[in-house]
RNA sequence: GCCCCGAUAGCUCAGCUGGAUAGAGCGACUCCCUCCUAAGGAGUAGGCCCCAGGUUCGAAUCCUGGUCGGGGCGCCA
């Protein structure tokens, strides 16, 4: 209903349905004769529902042809729906054009078949006016996945978990947290806004060996001494020395809790300062004082999936995919970090949510199976548990790369990161690659404010709406707003076209960037968006238009759609 | 040795649940500011989509086997 896109992709399937189910008895009777279309159409259809993503629909795509004289839409349904039918593609696109046009009556322009069955579409100048008139009337809204979705596929409504960043208290937060905030934060953005109900965890690993050295590296610092073997050796242990009172005196277990409260605490304040809201912070420690964890071995030891051997108890999780079993509890009698976050899983399906995506680093990868495995082990459905990996950040500065790691001290942390290149370029440059290819990031490079800075790009854009809309001033933007556009007698530029048809691929690029958990498409989607608005703003003078209003509300479209792509 | 990720323009990367002549940014070159921000625009050059097979109407995309690069294979977290 807000989505003409949709509706129109609508359309095609109803139509595509009606080629196949009119034709239906002709080839199933044609089956009877022929024995080997038969044999190769009847488990196609029979499979179909199995591969496809969404069921309902026969793999018909609507795309945008990859030259703009070809159409403003093109559609494969002929090529797809050849073998069922035992046609010749360009045959069946032809009949397709047909029924699309009486379907659509004068919204499509014309038809046409091209290629090996390629049906192009072009619409009508009519269709585009009443396409933007119902984008504006969506607002904000628009692109909102709802029941109105027009097409087959439309998402079922979740209530999804993403825990994300999670990264130890035992130093800043680096650049690949950062990579991990911009990710987890994007992402969860995208699944709200098509319509799943969204939480965002941080999981504090407050509790073990490295939060126990932190604490001797603190005291060591304090008393003037070098941190040790394994210990911390960044500067901000010596300010953590210097905060806590007696550090010197202290005695370690309280500097561990004391510094990881601290770094927890600054680890806050820098996602808060680059814009990245959690709603829990949850402890692990927690989990050893509620006795959460003995209640989670207890179970997985009823279900029979521990057992003890070298002093210690082991998780058998070779029987679920993982490659060898895994400690539980040590022989020292302490429980591993896998115990504790098998607890908090156990806790996280209590809460009775329908998906639950944790975002690991690449160095966690090895973790991914023996996760799966507990959460089985514990009556988890699999397909519920989404463990995507984060590649790499490597740094460089002029080329050369820069060592990171914690223990030594030697990184670059994100409030780093944000002094020299600011909260929007960072967050766009860790964003712009797909999660799971490692990152080069340049530091001299994105710390250039110069026209080489990729960043600049959609934001001058935004700049360039801003200003019109301003020398127009509101009354004129209200008046524009208000006019029936579909009712407007102009004939939309070519660029005006292109512009609008990009827009109106927002729902359907918010779509598959949610379902492929992929938010580097939109920043790619808004660059996009900018380069056609580039060319509008090159060949359509808006503010002083002798033309009417058509193109001022063109405009205000953009600003919206700007806008939207860079909160995104 | 096993597992995960990658390999596409000089560089950094999109495109990958199969579609038409493979794209963008940066860099190189040629142009464009009487006109809503030139942080911009128009154009040119630049490609065995790592290799070899396979699947089919059709492969950068899917499958198999290699090659090269990154990461991981703790009773660390």
């Amino acid at each position: 209903m807000s989505d003409p896109l949709g509706e129109l992709r609508g359309e095609l399937e109803a139509a595509a349905a009606e080629l196949a189910g009119a034709s239906e008895p002709t080839s199933a009777s044609e089956l009877a004769g022929t024995s080997e279309p038969a044999t190769a159409s009847e488990p196609a259809t029979a499979s179909e529902p199995a591969n496809a993503r969404r069921p309902g629909s026969l793999g018909v795509r609507l795309d945008r042809p990859p030259k703009p004289d070809l159409g403003d839409y093109s559609t494969n349904a002929a090529m797809v729906l050849a073998p069922q039918l035992g046609a010749q593609p360009r045959e069946i696109a032809e009949r397709l054009g047909e029924l699309l046009s009486e379907r659509l009556g004068d919204q499509l322009a014309s038809t046409a078949v091209a290629g090996p069955g390629f049906l192009n579409l072009y619409m009508s100048d009519a269709w585009c006016r009443t396409s933007l008139g119902r984008m504006l009337a969506a607002e904000e809204s628009f692109g909102r996945a709802g029941e109105d979705l027009g097409y087959a596929g439309a998402p079922q409504q979740e209530r999804i978990l993403i825990e994300f960043v999670s990264a130890n208290p035992t130093g800043p937060l680096t650049v690949a947290s950062g990579r991990h905030a911009a990710y987890g934060d994007a992402l969860a953005r995208i699944l709200a806004f098509s319509g799943h109900r969204v939480e965002r965890e941080y999981y504090v690993n407050d509790h073990g060996g490295q939060v126990a050295r932190l604490g001797e590296s603190i005291q060591a610092r304090a008393r003037d001494e070098e941190p040790p073997e394994g210990g911390y050796l960044g500067d901000y242990v010596r300010r953590l020395a210097a905060e806590i009172p007696n550090a010197a005196q202290a005695p370690t277990e309280e500097l561990s809790r004391a510094g990881v409260e601290l770094m927890a605490a600054g680890a806050r304040t820098t996602l808060e300062r680059f814009g990245v809201p959690f709603d829990r912070f949850f402890s692990e420690r927690s989990l050893h004082d509620s006795g959460a964890i003995e209640n989670a071995l207890a179970r997985l030891e009823q279900l029979g999936h521990v057992y003890s051997a070298d002093g210690a108890l082991w998780l058998r999780s070779t029987p679920f995919g993982d490659d060898k079993d895994r400690v539980l509890r040590r022989s020292s009698g302490e429980l591993t970090y896998l115990a504790a976050d098998i607890a908090y899983h156990e806790d996280k399906r209590a809460r009775e949510v329908d998906r639950v995506i944790d975002v690991l680093g690449a160095d966690h990868h090895g973790y991914v199976e023996r996760m799966r495995a507990a959460w089985s082990a514990l009556g988890g459905d699999v397909a519920r548990l989404e463990l995507p990996i984060m590649q790499l950040v490597n740094l460089l500065e002029g080329g050369q790369r820069v060592a990171m790691s914690k223990r030594e001290g030697e990184f670059v942390t994100l409030d780093d990161l944000i002094d020299d290149i600011g909260v929007d370029a960072a967050r766009f440059f860790l964003l712009q690659r797909s999660h799971d290819t490692a990152i080069d990031l340049d530091l001299a490079l994105a710390r250039e404010q110069s026209p080489e800075n990729p960043v600049y790009y959609v934001q001058y854009a935004h700049a360039r709406i801003a200003s019109i809309l301003r020398r127009a001033g509101e009354e004129r933007v209200r008046a524009a707003l208000a006019a029936d556009v579909a009712a407007s007698a102009e004939q939309p530029h070519p660029s005006a076209r292109s512009l609008l048809a990009r827009l109106l691929d927002l729902p359907a690029e918010v779509a598959v960037a949610a379902e492929r958990r992929a938010p580097h498409r939109l920043a790619a989607y808004g660059h996009e968006v900018a380069q056609a608005f580039s060319a509008f703003y090159r060949d359509c003078r808006v503010v002083g238009a002798a033309e009417e209003g058509g193109d001022e509300d063109l405009r205000l479209a953009l600003s919206v759609a700007a806008e939207r792509v860079l909160s995104r």
